[in-house]
Order: structure tokens, then C-alpha cells, then sequence
RNA sequence: GCGGGUGUGGCGGAAUGGUAGACGCGAGGGUCUCAAACACCCUUUCCUCACGGAGUGUCGGUUCGAGUCCGACCACCCGCACCA
């Protein structure tokens, strides 16, 4: 008989269905533990990235489980979004088939995985139970007054007549019509997210369990900033523009000021591109550069001198010229600024193009004033001489003269100092069919008037075509037709959709009750919440995550969620990627283009060609059945474009899923890319068999207790408090480790049969997180109580671990020489002595006395000479 | 461009400021076998016959002692608000 994980693993699970081993319960006599991991968007197929994901989280479940805890472990899908829509135009059919078949298909493959997951709890956010529920707090969250609607701008294809998302922006041209994408303004939904940009920020404090990297980069995102928000005198503006109101951080530079810009969205350009045809053309350029903060932050810098000047506040007889300048961002500050080149790198780039003056406000403590080559940005905590400072010292910190600054303009009324964040409302709508509608009619009469509750939810509408651009809500004939809930009379719905991050806002909430008549049921939510370990990528550091711990207040607000559930995930652990080699061609291949219509085009084209892992002998670096040589790239995430993919259901049909699990559990470290090799997936498997036949020589075994047998308790011992270590301290890899050294140890061991069968018992317990099949079986094996996912989790006795005797290397001018044994309490003085009567020691001091002799007990001992 | 992260043998990686390379892969050698596969055992950072020396992306610093702390740089990865 030998190890047989397709038969095993259908089995156990089998086994765990029936007696519900993973079902969630409040037991008000446990503790409970909540762990989720990101749920996955059903794109068709689960890729090693889900796999290493949900490995992880299935760990700490399981591990939690055996450790006393009730433990909440559910799946569910992030249904909404673009993709199948995609799908729709391309291939024909309907979103809500193409999604939920997927669902269906990753939910088969997932499944044989064996994760400890609750299923009676899945749900998918397209469900109309689950987004009629958020349409409910949706009109909640209305009418508290956190959802407002303004004028925000998209990108607009004016060939399809569609708004793009950034990613279908490329190059600034529409990724289907390649035409050049133009910014749009329209009205739509925001949540008044900014209202709590200073709590957002001040409770990262509390989340200690968090990655430190993770805090810092919100931190950074909701950017505080202290500034002196003023206003310049117009000269020769057009009329109702007299004042120009700017936002800066760096109020000490205003002596610096060169010129004053304003964005390309500021209502005095906007006004001036009514008659000034040359400005209209600049704007516009502008415009086409799309919405996304990078697209504008690489641009070139740019702009145009509207003639129209400002008086410098401080300086009447000096006048600035004012451009219009496609880096200013309209929704940061007041859309406008002073520009001061000496100590901002993008306004010396933009003074230097332009010719503008680059007056220096300060320079290093004992240097003198001289042109600048480049911008001159020291730390803020950094001392510098001020030349042109006009407050404070004239010696001090940049954050001194900012302080000095602010006061002295407030004194002398020219504006305030202000507190300011980079953070902006959260704009939901969506100009798409495939998500959550938002539930509002608009009411000739009334205006913007909520659905009523007991309409909800606003189901989407099934007859809908996807074969013209456009959002199919928008020209429905009678869906969008329905009557004003408030005065009966005509009205029409809000056709736009919610972005998809207002799905995954709530989802952790719902899995406490998912299938409650409201969005959130009180006594399960105060149960189960907060999650207490929320695993994902690192990917969603900013939005997904900020989003959710706004939502979780809001919903706080709206009476969905209890006071302690308002920062929703005590712990984080961000994941890295399932990476692998690329293999390709050396040399592009020809192909034969086609052109959109279809037909032939008159060019062949170039492109890379690239092969699967499985076409590709790697030993030899050549294509199986061609024998073409094949060139490596080393490691990048998975991807299907670059074909560097291994599909996990072929990998569970060859090795099983314990093979899988135990593969992206072991080598690199969680929070680091794992990269997939075919070899460490073989490895893995054969490191199966190897356990297995050692449980089932310890079986058949029946050698007499003798004197090894404490050795083996000792490392039984240590075996639990490292591999328990490294499953609660997220270092799965040292946990693997460790087991690899425990199986050597106990192959090895000639210890009796009794004590080796306990050994193995425990080492199925301390396996079974990882490959939890395998870990049953051999607990069945040799006759282990009940189930191994509902035993107890071993504890080690503290006396085993404990050692008598200590190993020290003896270092020489801190490299090591040697090294002795001595007994783990004996006084330092002692050590010494041992120490300077050592072989290689005495060798090298020669007769002399060392320099310095240090010894740290237990550690080390470093010999200075 | 801005913000955040990562960098250690042929490869994945280990190492509270204290023996660099645990554990695994690969490679080399051996045992078993008619042979192979499987399995098991040994060796394996580099240079050097050796003695010894060098070594954690690069350069510099702090320290009795630095992969670890500090400064500058290089390379790669993630995010940038309508991808999820």
C-alpha cells in the first residue's frame, strides 16, 4: 500500500462535510476567531495565487480551531464589475451567466483544495440579497447626510460615446476606439469619506496589528499637511475675478514666488477658454491627458501665461504672471498655487522652461547665495539660513519658518493657516450596467427622492443588449420609466451603478449573517465581529482597505454596526505574488494582423511568442516537441498574456491538493513572492510519501522502550513550541522547516515504538493545518481519537525544552575561531578563564594578555587582541 | 513623477546587533538493483593543493562585533483614487 491523495483527500473531506467540522456557531462558552481572506473576483479559473491565499487563512483557521476558538472561516464572491461585461461584448451572452458560471467553475476547483471554509455562508455581492441590503444602508447613509452628489470629471471616449476606466486609457486614447480621450464632467455620487480623513488617519495609531509599510502609505494617502491658504489681488482679470485663493505648505518660500499657476479645471481658466481661443486649445490638450494622478504627475510640465497677473501680498509693487499649468490638480487646495522654483523640483522644471526668475529663500546653514542647477528641497526638520525670509529666524528648521510664517500672515491679515488633506470624496457612480444600482428616482416635482425600502432591491434588469457602447440602464425603455415613491408622479431612476469597492466595503460584515432580512443582524455582528485576521494583497493597502474602514464607520453611524466594529480588521497580513519563470522564443515571430473589422490586413506584424511551463523541457531549455531552443526570463507574477502559468486543478489532479499546500507554505516567506517551480512542487509531493510510509513503518513497529526515548520527547517538544511559533507568527515557511527537521529527527530515531507512534501522532497534529488530508490519515492510522481537525492542539512541556548545557563560539577580532561547551548557568568568570585556556586561543595571544574579553552569557565570547 | 517595499550560495530561503547560509531544491559521489525508477546515506558559498583569505546589491559610517543600525546610491516590485 502506498500514499494515495486522490482517494485520501476525497475521503476526509467526505468525512468533514458529514460532521460538519467547519460549520460556524456562537458558542458563548469559546472564544471566537474571525479570519477572512480577500474574496475572490470569479474570472473562470483559481490560479496559484488563490491558492497560496486561502492556504494561508485555512492555517490559521484550522490552527485556531484545534487551539479552543469558534472559529468563523466563510467565502464569498466579488461579483460586480467590468470583466463581465467585457465578456458580454466580446463573446456574446449576459454578464449574470458569464458570472455566475464562473462562480461555479472556481467553487468546483476550489473545493478539493479541503479548506475549513463555511460554505452555507457563501454569497456572491451580485446576489440581489446581498446588494439590496446595501442599497438599504445606501439610503441610510443618505439621508445621515454621508452620500452628497457634484460635478466630477471622467474619461470619455467620443468615439464609443462611453466613460473609460483609467486602465482602458492608454496613452491617453480609448483602448477599443483608439481614440484620444477627452475629461468629461458629470454629475455624480460621492460618500463624504473626507469628512473623516482626520480620524481615518489618527486611528491608523490603534491598528498594531497591522504592517507598519500598510499604515505608512495610508498615512501618506490621506496626507495631512499644515498650510497657509491665502488669497492673491487680480490684475487685469476678467471681471468677478478679483481674488485669487491659493493653498500652500511652504508659506516661508513666499518671497520665492515666481508665478502663480492654476489648473486646467480652475473656473478662471475655464472662464478665459470661453474667448481666448489660444487658451481653449491649451486646456483642452490638457484635458486629454485623462483623470488618473499619474498620467498627469509623468506629462511633461506645462503652460500657458493667461497675461492675467497677481500682486505678491507682501509686495505690492511686485506683480506674478499667472499661468495655466497642466500639473495642478483642481481637487487638491483651492486649484491653485504659487509657484516657488528655488525649493519645489516641479516648479524649477516648470520656471526654467518658462525663463521665470528662481530667487532663492534660503540656503544651507554655512553656504553662501549662488545660482541653483537644481531645486534646492531640504528635510523640513533640517536648520537652513533664510535670505528672504520674513519671519522668525533667520537661522532655523523649515518647519520653525512654516509655524512663523502662519502666524505672521495671520497677524498682518493676509489669510489662515489651514489643515488640509489630499484625501478626496469618494466618487461611486459608475456609468455601467454590471453593478450594484444605486437606489434613487429622480422626480420632476420632488428632485432626487430615495427608493422606498420596501421597493428595494432595484433589481437590475435581465433584458439588456451589449452590442452598442454606452450603459444598457441608460436607454432601457421602461426600467429606468417608474414612479416618484414620494409623490406618485412620474419619475426616473438614477442610471448609474456603484463602484465595485462598495461591494467589498461590507462584505466582512455580511459573512456574520448572510442571509439576515437586514444588512447586518446586531447579535451576530457583535459575536463575530471584528475579524481578527484579514489576509490579502498588498495591492489593496490603500483603497480596498481605507474604503472598508470607512464604510465600517458609516455603517457605525447608519446603526449597521456596533461601536467596536468602526476599524474592522484587528489584524493584516498582506501576502506576495505566486510568481514563475517565462519561457520564449529568442527571436519575435511574424503574424498575420487582422484589422477590427475583421479582415486581413495588409502588414504581418512582430510579437513575442511564449510557452507554457509543461511545453518546455527546462533542463535543456528547449520546446518538447520541437526541440526549438527556448530562452528563460527569470520569475514574474503569474500571468496568461506571458503564459508563465501553472494551473493548481492539474497540480491537485497529479500531486493532491495536500502536495499544493504544502508547496506554497514552504520555502518563502508569506508576506514575499513565492516563486512556483516544478521541482519544489515534486519535492513537496515526495516529502508526502516520505511521511507517509514513516507513519506506516511506526504502525508495523514494535521495538521496546529504551533510553532514546526522552531524546525523542525533547524533540517532539521543541517540534510543537517552533512549528507553533511559526504558524501564529505568520512564518508558515519556518513552520515547514521545521517539520522537515522534525520527520529527519524521528526517521532517525531508534527510539521505542510506543514513543515513536506519540511522536508521529503529534507530528500529524502539527502537520495538519498545512496538508490537512494526510495529517488525518495518519492519525487514523495509528489510532488517534475522532477527528485530527478537532483535536486539541499539542502544548509543549516547558521542562523538555529546556537545555543544561550551552555551545559558545569564541570569536577573535569578531570573527570565529572556536568554540566550547559549558554548562548553561556558569558565571562569566569562569567562561573566561575556559575561554583564555582554549587551544586556538592561547595559540593566537602567544603569552599576551587579549585587549578586551567579552563574554555574553549563553551567546558568545568576542577575544579583542 | 510621487508614495511604499524588496535585495543573502547555482536556486527558494534561515539568522532577539552575537557561529552567515537552518530547511528545501538542484548538482556531485555512494548503497540497493541484472538495469532503471523509487528509496536511503554522504558532500556541496567562493578563491586556494594547502596554510589561509574573501563574502549578505554598491559605496561610506557607528560598534568589541553589522545581513541586521545610520547616510548616499543602484536594481527590481506594488500603489497612484473608474482594474479587481
Amino acid at each position: 500500500m502506498s500514499y494515495d491523495p486522490a482517494a485520501t483527500e476525497a475521503k476526509w473531506q467526505a468525512a468533514w462535510e458529514a460532521a460538519e467540522v467547519f460549520r460556524a456557531r456562537r458558542d458563548p462558552a469559546k472564544p471566537k476567531y474571525y479570519v477572512l481572506e480577500m474574496f475572490p473576483y470569479p474570472s473562470g479559473r483559481i490560479h496559484m495565487g488563490h491558492v497560496r491565499n486561502y492556504t494561508m487563512g485555512d492555517v490559521v483557521a484550522r490552527q485556531k480551531a484545534s487551539a479552543g476558538y469558534s472559529v468563523l472561516h466563510p467565502m464569498g464572491w466579488d461579483a460586480f464589475g467590468m470583466p463581465a461585461e467585457n465578456a458580454a461584448m466580446e463573446r456574446g451572452g449576459h454578464p449574470k451567466d458569464w458570472t455566475y458560471g464562473n462562480i461555479d467553475v472556481m467553487r468546483d476547483q476550489m473545493k478539493p483544495l479541503g479548506l475549513s471554509i463555511d460554505w452555507s455562508r457563501e454569497f456572491a455581492t451580485c446576489d440581489p440579497e446581498y446588494y439590496g441590503q446595501q442599497q438599504a444602508m445606501f439610503i441610510d447613509m443618505l439621508e445621515a447626510g454621508l452620500v452628497y452628489r457634484k460635478s466630477a470629471v471622467v474619461n470619455w471616449d467620443p468615439v464609443d460615446m462611453t466613460v473609460l476606466a483609467n486602465e482602458q486609457v492608454i496613452d491617453g486614447k480609448g483602448w477599443r476606439s483608439n481614440a484620444p480621450v477627452v475629461r468629461r464632467e458629470l454629475t455624480q455620487w460621492f460618500f463624504r469619506i473626507s469628512d473623516y480623513s482626520g480620524e481615518l488617519l489618527e486611528a491608523l495609531d490603534g491598528l498594531k496589528d497591522w504592517p507598519e509599510k500598510v499604515r505608512l502609505m495610508q498615512a501618506n494617502w490621506i496626507g495631512r499637511s499644515r498650510g497657509l491658504q491665502f488669497a492673491f489681488s487680480l490684475v487685469d482679470a476678467p471681471e468677478g475675478f478679483d481674488r485669487l485663493e491659493v493653498y500652500t505648505t511652504r508659506p516661508d518660500t513666499l518671497l520665492g514666488a515666481s508665478f502663480a499657476g492654476i489648473s486646467p479645471d480652475h473656473p478662471l481658466a475655464k472662464h478665459l477658454e470661453r474667448d481666448n481661443p489660444e487658451i481653449a486649445e491649451f486646456v483642452a490638450e490638457c484635458r486629454r491627458i485623462g483623470t488618473s494622478e499619474e498620467a498627469l504627475e509623468k506629462a511633461e510640465k506645462r503652460g500657458m501665461d493667461t497675461g492675467i497677473r497677481v500682486r505678491h501680498p507682501f509686495d505690492t509693487s511686485v506683480e506674478l504672471p499667472v499661468y495655466i499649468a497642466n500639473f495642478i490638480l483642481m481637487d487638491y487646495g483651492t486649484g491653485a498655487i504659487f509657484g516657488c522654483p528655488a525649493h519645489d523640483a516641479r516648479d524649477f522644471e516648470f520656471a526654467t522652461k518658462y525663463g521665470l526668475p528662481i530667487p532663492p529663500v534660503f540656503v544651507a546653514e554655512g553656504a553662501g547665495e549662488a545660482p541653483l542647477a537644481e531645486a534646492y528641497v531640504p528635510l523640513k526638520s533640517e536648520k537652513v539660513r533664510y535670505i528672504r525670509g520674513f519671519a522668525g529666524q533667520e537661522v532655523q528648521t523649515g518647519e520653525e519658518a512654516v509655524n512663523a510664517a502662519i502666524e505672521f500672515c495671520e497677524s498682518q491679515g493676509v489669510g489662515r493657516g489651514v489643515t488640509n488633506y489630499r484625501l478626496r470624496d469618494w466618487g461611486i457612480s459608475r456609468q455601467r450596467y454590471w453593478g450594484c444600482p444605486i437606489p434613487v428616482i429622480h422626480c420632476e416635482t420632488c428632485g432626487v427622492v430615495p427608493e422606498a425600502k420596501e421597493n428595494l432591491p432595484v433589481r437590475l434588469p435581465d433584458d439588456v443588449s451589449f452590442d452598442i457602447p454606452g450603459n444598457p440602464l441608460d436607454r432601457h425603455p421602461t426600467w429606468r420609466d417608474c414612479t416618484c415613491p414620494k409623490c406618485g408622479g412620474p419619475g426616473r431612476r438614477e442610471t448609474d451603478t456603484m463602484d465595485t469597492f462598495v461591494d467589498s466595503s461590507w462584505y466582512y460584515a455580511r459573512f456574520t449573517a448572510p442571509h439576515a432580512a437586514t444588512p447586518t443582524d446586531a447579535e451576530d455582528a457583535d459575536y463575530w465581529m471584528n475579524v481578527d485576521q484579514y489576509i490579502g494583497g498588498v495591492e489593496h493597502a490603500i483603497l480596498h482597505l481605507l474604503y472598508s474602514r470607512f464604510f465600517a464607520r458609516a455603517m457605525h453611524k447608519t446603526g449597521h454596526l456596533p461601536a467596536k466594529a468602526i476599524e474592522p480588521f484587528n489584524a493584516l497580513f498582506t501576502q506576495g505574488m505566486v510568481t514563475h519563470e517565462i519561457y520564449k522564443k529568442p527571436q519575435p515571430v511574424e503574424f498575420t494582423a487582422y484589422t477590427a473589422s475583421g479582415e486581413k490586413a495588409e502588414f504581418t506584424s512582430l510579437k513575442t511568442q511564449y510557452y507554457f511551463p509543461e511545453e518546455v523541457d527546462r533542463a535543456t531549455r528547449t520546446v518538447i516537441s520541437t526541440g526549438e531552443p527556448v530562452e528563460v526570463i527569470p520569475s514574474a507574477k503569474m500571468s496568461k498574456s506571458k503564459k508563465n502559468v501553472v494551473d493548481p486543478v492539474s497540480i491537485i489532479q497529479s500531486f493532491g491538493a495536500d502536495t499544493a499546500r504544502w508547496f506554497v507554505m514552504s520555502d518563502s516567506p508569506p508576506e514575499r513572492d513565492v516563486e512556483w517551480t516544478a521541482s519544489g512542487a515534486e519535492a513537496a509531493f515526495k516529502h508526502m510519501g516520505r511521511v507517509w510510509r514513516l507513519a506506516d513503518e511506526i504502525g508495523r513497529a514494535d521495538a521496546a522502550p529504551n533510553a532514546e526515548d526522552t531524546v525523542l520527547e525533547r524533540a517532539t517538544a521543541r517540534a510543537i513550541a517552533e512549528v507553533t511559533a511559526g504558524i501564529e507568527g505568520f512564518a508558515f515557511n519556518k513552520a515547514v522547516a521545521k517539520l522537515y527537521e522534525f520527520t529527519n529527527t524521528l526517521n532517525r530515531s531508534p527510539a521505542g515504538a510506543a514513543a515513536k507512534k506519540q511522536a508521529m501522532l503529534t507530528m500529524a497534529q502539527l502537520m495538519s493545518p498545512m496538508v490537512p488530508h494526510l495529517a488525518e490519515e495518519i492519525w487514523a492510522m495509528l489510532g488517534g481519537q475522532g477527528l485530527v481537525a478537532q483535536a486539541a492542539w499539542p502544548k509543549a512541556d516547558p521542562a523538555l525544552l529546556v537545555e543544561d548545557t550551552v555551545t559558545l563560539p569564541i570569536q577573535i577580532n569578531g570573527k570565529r575561531r572556536a568554540e566550547i561547551t559549558v554548562p548553561k548557568d556558569m558565571p562569566i568568570a569562569e567562561v573566561e578563564k575556559l575561554v583564555l585556556a582554549e587551544e586556538t586561543v592561547v595559540k593566537v595571544l602567544a603569552g599576551s594578555a587579549p585587549k578586551k574579553l567579552i563574554v555574553v552569557p549563553g551567546r558568545i565570547v568576542n577575544v579583542v587582541i
